[in-house]
DNA sequence: GCCGTTTTCGGCCCGACTGTTTTCAGTCG
């Protein structure tokens, strides 16, 4: 079941989605969306809040906050269910169509009595909409197109994915001449876990060569919008890049502006007004008369404002302004902490590098400690016996002394639908750590997915669950268990949770991460590698782990090699 | 509907591009 926070912060998007479609105040739609995103962002459950602490959340008064009890005490929103009466589903769902907003998902609906996507193909294929007002012949087949769009890619990507295509984009264009700089930024520098589309901004005199470039690039299938300052194309493979080229000078702004949220911009440009000020992509402007105050860099655009610089990972109006002008920003964990990797495979199971090379890539890596955690033996098709796994132990044993890597040998639990794991206590003690980690049985029902993880985590010598939600982004849903249970749990026994690298999986997410971390949860952020090259993969581990605002202390894998030690050990003794 | 280091009323972030318009509305980020 989701949380209240969600439940609420969904029924408050769509009435201000509803309020939009039918032609009500805009700004009183705004008004919702802007207390949507303050109860989704509250780290605080809503469901616990009175009048006067739902009132307490940005954004939200007294009508919104009585609006929220009602919801939360009757299951109903007046106020939405009498817009819905007015609105059939479909016609909301029309806004999810690239190009359609709620004023002609609105003209659709009043003039034709178009209620879903389907009517609305049928409709343009009728020819019905020509004579509508606002609808030539373009946008006719402009709309059938992101209908079109819409159905087959169902919208993000995977960050490795983007990551890639962004890469290559910048070092075509970085080549070019007139090109003075060039990077990506929006949600692929904030290091969502998913990506919508690629920005890529560059700087120079002249935009015309760059933007011409860019549109032949042999990556591009379409190019949707071509003008002097903006460019946006959609890949061969749908993934949509804007290309922004600005003056040198505007660099700063301008990556501040494209790197976002929105909700973080406006967070922002609400303190430049207030300061008589006015912050565009070119710079930050004196109200009254347009003169330029900064523009040249990111630090002097926050600095202006009174705030210092804030890493682009928190940048999603998550409280990060008012942490940053109260001097709380915390030290997020970077990649440089990272002392050493947790949760790694050879081709013992399923992995595809031999245990030596695993070594080799691991040292070349800088790591300071490396575990082994091959599959354990109840995962039949590893084909994993207890002596497979001692032989790996004594090889291990005698690789030890041949550098300064310290070598942990562990291995990968399966956490069987009763929460108990593969072996025994007596066979478990020989492991220096263990992961264990959910595989199947993925529809249990809450209550026995909570009971499962709370087991697994008492267990004395479980020391990390790995990817806690085994979602596989875009193609498994997260399991739902009481996850306040399972990290409360987690935090009472000492047990770590995993924030697994890999870029399909990157579980725990950032919202749940910080909710871990509120119940005093720690954290290990581990690759999962499979073969040499996914050692790498950390790095995406790492952004997620700062979006939910982890620092070094709560990551067990930043510790030194004595002090993971003893927190590994303080478990095993308090059994 | 919300909100206040100019304000309890009158504002509400800002600019680019497209399509359909003859000066601008709608959409997007």
């Amino acid at each position: 079941m989701a949380r209240p926070n969600e439940v609420v912060a969904a029924a408050l998007q769509e009435y201000a989605d509803l309020i939009s479609i039918t032609g009500g105040d805009p700004f009183r739609a705004r008004t919702y969306e802007k207390a949507a995103r303050g109860v989704a962002g509250h780290s605080a459950d809503v469901a616990t809040l009175d009048l006067k602490g739902l009132a307490q959340i940005p954004g939200i008064g007294k009508s919104t906050a009585e609006k929220i009890v009602e919801l939360l005490g009757t299951g109903r929103m007046a106020a939405l269910e009498e817009l819905r009466a007015k609105v059939p589903a479909g016609v909301r769902e029309l806004m999810a169509i690239p190009g359609l907003g709620p004023a002609k998902a609105m003209t659709l609906h009043r003039e034709l009595g178009i209620a879903s996507v389907d009517e609305l193909v049928v409709a343009i294929e009728a020819g019905r909409l020509s004579g509508l007002r606002g609808f030539g012949a373009k946008t006719a087949a402009n709309i059938l197109h992101g209908i079109e769009v819409l159905r087959h890619s169902g919208g993000r990507v995977l960050i490795s994915t983007a990551l890639a295509v962004a890469e290559e984009i910048v070092a075509a264009l970085s080549a070019l001449p007139g090109c003075e700089r060039c990077t990506y930024a929006g949600s692929l520098r904030r290091g969502r876990d998913s990506i919508g589309d690629v920005d890529i901004l560059a700087a120079s005199r002249e935009p015309e060569p760059i933007m011409a470039a860019f549109a032949e690039l042999p990556l591009v299938g379409e190019v949707i919008a071509r003008g002097p300052a903006k460019t946006s194309i959609r890949t061969n493979d749908g993934l949509q890049v804007d290309l922004r080229v600005v003056p040198h000078e505007s660099w700063g702004a301008a990556m501040q502006y494209f790197t976002g949220s929105k909700e973080h911009n406006i967070r922002v440009r609400e303190i430049a007004v207030r300061k008589g000020l006015k912050l565009s992509e070119y710079g930050l402007f004196r109200a009254e008369d347009d003169e330029l105050v900064v523009s040249a860099t990111e630090e002097e655009v926050y600095g202006r404002l009174g705030l210092p610089w804030i890493p682009p990972t928190l940048r999603e109006d998550r409280g990060e302004v008012a942490a940053a002008r109260e001097g709380r920003l915390p030290r997020l964990v970077t990649e440089a902490d990272i002392r050493g990797d947790l949760h790694t495979h050879t081709d013992l199971t399923d992995g595809v590098s031999t245990l030596e090379e695993m070594l080799a890539a691991a040292r070349k890596r800088g790591h300071r400690y490396y575990a082994v955690t091959d599959h354990a033996k109840n995962m039949p098709m590893q084909r994993m016996t207890d002596a497979k796994m001692l032989a790996q132990r004594r090889r291990l044993r005698e690789l030890a002394d041949q550098g300064r890597m310290a070598l942990l040998h562990g291995t990968e639990l399966n956490i069987d639908p009763d929460g108990g794991v593969d072996w025994d206590a007596g066979f478990l003690a020989g492991f220096d750590i263990c992961v264990a980690s959910i595989h199947s049985h993925f529809t249990q029902t809450p209550a026995e997915l909570t009971n499962r993880l709370v087991k697994a985590c008492e267990n004395p010598y479980v020391n990390i669950i790995g990817h806690p939600t085994t979602r596989l982004i875009g193609r498994r849903a997260p399991i739902e268990p009481d996850w306040d249970a399972v990290f409360d749990a987690a935090a009472a026994t000492g047990t770590a949770l995993e924030v697994n690298a890999f870029p399909d999986r990157l579980d725990l997410n950032d919202e749940l991460i910080m909710r871990a971390r509120e119940r005093g949860v720690k954290f290990a952020i581990d690759s999962d590698a499979h073969s040499t090259v996914h050692l790498d993969v950390l790095r995406f581990g790492i952004g997620v782990a700062q979006r939910g605002w982890l620092t070094p202390a709560d990551v067990i894998n930043t510790w030194t090699l004595p002090k993971l030690r003893s927190f590994i050990a303080a478990k095993r003794r308090a059994a």
